[in-house]
DNA sequence: AGTTGCCCCTGCGCGC
DNA sequence: TGCGCGCAGGGGCAAC
């Protein structure tokens, strides 16, 4: 569910509620969202115990928590992960899978998680940048990002030029719903090829994905439903600025041609079949 | 080596 | 009312 916007709104949340703090203790409820911590779950809350959250950090989807001493907790959201700052009296959400106390006795730490496809590890000495993510790409808000030679390496892609963007090897951060703005935005299909892509239109749709993704943190980022909330329970308002994304059949916002819906590798695509006409069959 | 597909999970809404 | 199916903001890894 979350990408860029959504986890920036949660990383931040985080560096206003938990950075400063020191753990007291950690129950992990289910065992899976820790399944990385090859030591196991005992083994995780026992060397979490007792480190100060020293900084709240992102790159691309991933977010980590550096730690007095050097290592830092990595978390992943996956598609339905919530960091949530609650009350130890408030009734604790269904899908809680870890907390954490403080020895401030303040808020807790909740990490919640329907399904279970994000997680939770340490990594040793990660405070700067965990070694478990260094094959991710910077995202494009971050400015160790090289224009230059993302479009470069998108140009050399051989595939559609949607899959290169969900490509977090080549650019981070970008997931469904951004991925399908930013081509709408760039008056692009999907399946046009990375390859075939001129090197100012490539140029133009990196400028799409940071104008849709930094316009989307200025709203709170999208929630479609209860799954994607900031760390205080609260949603983003993104959803109203969608354009293609979920909008099958409504007036495309620039020639009122109804939005089409594809499918695309187990989800869908959404798309204007007049600002997005889909590419010819390649000829070798 | 680069690209594609399958699988990991839970829950919700829809049609029959 | 009940059940089965399709679908959901992601990513790792095996197989071509």
């Amino acid at each position: 569910m979350p990408e860029l916007p959504e986890v920036e709104t949660v990383r931040s949340g985080l560096a206003k509620w938990v950075v400063g703090r020191r753990i007291a203790a950690v129950q992990v409820l289910h065992p899976r969202p820790v399944r990385r911590h090859v030591a196991g779950p005992d083994d995780f809350a026992a060397a979490l115990k007792g480190r100060v959250v020293e900084a709240a950090r992102r790159r691309g989807k991933f977010l980590w928590l550096p730690l007095d001493g050097g290592d830092a907790l990595l978390g992943h959201l996956g598609m339905s992960g919530q960091m949530l700052v609650s009350p130890a009296e408030h009734e604790p959400h269904r899908h809680l899978r870890v907390r954490f106390d403080f020895d401030d006795g303040g808020p807790q730490l909740h990490f919640v998680d329907q399904r279970m496809f994000g997680g939770l590890s340490i990594s040793p000495g990660g405070a700067a940048l965990p070694a478990e993510i260094a094959h991710i790409a910077p995202d494009p808000l971050e400015p160790a990002f090289d224009d230059e030679a993302f479009v470069a390496a998108l140009r050399r892609k051989r595939t559609g030029v949607k899959r290169a963007l969900l490509d977090q090897t080549l650019i981070s951060g970008v997931g469904n719903i951004y991925a399908d703005e930013a081509l709408w935005r760039a008056g692009l299909h999907g399946e046009r090829p990375a390859d075939r892509l001129t090197r100012p239109a490539a140029r133009r749709l990196l400028g799409h994905v940071r104008d849709v993704l930094t316009a989307a943190i200025v709203d709170g980022g999208t929630s479609f439903d209860a799954l994607y909330v900031n760390v205080n329970g609260e949603s983003g308002y993104f959803d109203v600025s969608l354009a293609a994304y979920g909008r099958e059949g409504r007036p495309c916002r620039r020639c009122a041609t109804p939005i089409r819906r594809e499918s695309f590798a187990n989800r869908s695509s959404f798309s204007c079949p007049k600002c997005q006409p889909k590419p010819r069959a390649r000829i070798v």
